[in-house]
DNA sequence: CTGAATTTTCGGAAAATACTGAAAATTCAG
DNA sequence: CTGAATTTTCAGTATTTTCCGAAAATTCAG
């Protein structure tokens, strides 16, 4: 491997966290190399950078691919496949967790929706059920919620995280701005009342 | 293992997903036992329902305590050491996002910190720096916004994450109000006037 | 078509990780 | 203190994952 000092320091960091987040060093350094390269790099390149051996770079490239992380394109005048990583660091957020969700949520969702079908035989499995059942509805509520956020555009999400829990000072100010003058421009009334109903810290 | 119908089911999903999860199948199997449990276990429980060995049970547990999803407390004329999951999965899920983001996303920032202070020496390292940046900037944002919602209670949270993407329009809508009466009960100026010129899409 | 360039697949070696049983260490009742 | 109960550590084995090189498959210029 010989790199420049950061891109070096960078692509071996992403290495050695790969095992933490669930993709092996050839894959994490490779997607390093990727994100920070000024231009998109052909397999050889990337494995003449990093000293992997072609199939393993195929491998990687395969892998980074099923998780939409990269992307190939081609160069006029080159059968070779170059590759690149998006540059929204927001849209690489949105992509990571739409691709995590479907390997690490939905397929439970999907086990326990299965599991609060049936009839509890055992005793024991009354109660187990009942756990289900709150991991069942939680992971429901978050994912729902994934679905309306990802909808919005980067600098709306960003504004919003911006302002942190200052959103639920303004909605509380938003709801008494309303009681006094009566006035309830776009929200829906029963969904409205219903988040007041919870507002006190019960759900 | 010798287990009711649907707590084997979600026992053995658990151990299943343990490696896309970054746990193994013990953890993993350990952890659905405990938290679909009425009642506390001890470790030669754990290891009969399971049939693990004792040492493998042992270092489980281990796991799951420095993940801080597992208690342990003491039966009354009762030497042995008992382990229960916590039951609110909010707070599961609170201590879920503390631990995955020390692991895996506290060591990254740290080293993108590191690496913004040089000063780029290759060409190259222009470039791949200003990429960091924009990482580290992101990843800033994302923790921020993190501790903040943290603060908050789970009722309140729910209440929010029901609200979905409702809550950019009660903002936009607040905002209206606000200028129309000329009212701002308990927004800080300055920042509500920066998420206002950021609403139109652009940052 | 043909065949050179390029990519993918695949068997097996090497490395990393998981798991066990035995032994060591710790805890605590008496 | 003592020693039985309980937990932890650790060395060795089993299993899984990673990675390479060779061979097969695919692609495309001519």
């Amino acid at each position: 491997m010989n790199l420049p000092p950061l891109t070096q320091r960078f692509v071996l960091h992403f290495g050695e966290m790969g095992s933490r987040w669930g993709i092996n060093r050839t894959v994490g350094q490779i997607y390093a190399l990727l994100y920070v390269s000024a231009k998109p790099l052909n397999a050889d390149e990337v494995g003449e950078a990093l000293a992997f051996s072609r199939s393993n770079v195929s491998m990687g490239l395969k892998e980074l691919q099923s998780w939409s992380l990269v992307r190939l394109i081609h160069q006029p005048n080159d059968r070779r496949e170059y590759f690149q990583a998006p540059e929204d660091v927001w849209a690489i957020f949105r992509t990571l967790a739409k691709e995590r969700r479907k390997r690490e949520i939905d397929p439970t969702q999907s086990m326990l929706r299965d599991a609060l079908m049936e009839q509890p035989s055992a005793p024991e499995d009354f109660h187990a059920q009942e756990r289900m059942r709150q991991m069942h509805a939680f992971i429901e509520l978050m994912t729902d919620w994934l679905d309306d956020v990802e909808k919005m555009d980067s600098a709306t999400l960003a504004s919003l995280m911006k302002m942190g829990s200052t959103v639920q000072k303004l909605i509380q100010a938003k709801d008494r701005v309303k009681q006094a003058f009566s006035l309830s421009p776009h929200a829906e009334p029963a969904q409205v009342s219903h988040i007041e109903a919870n507002q006190d810290g019960n759900v």
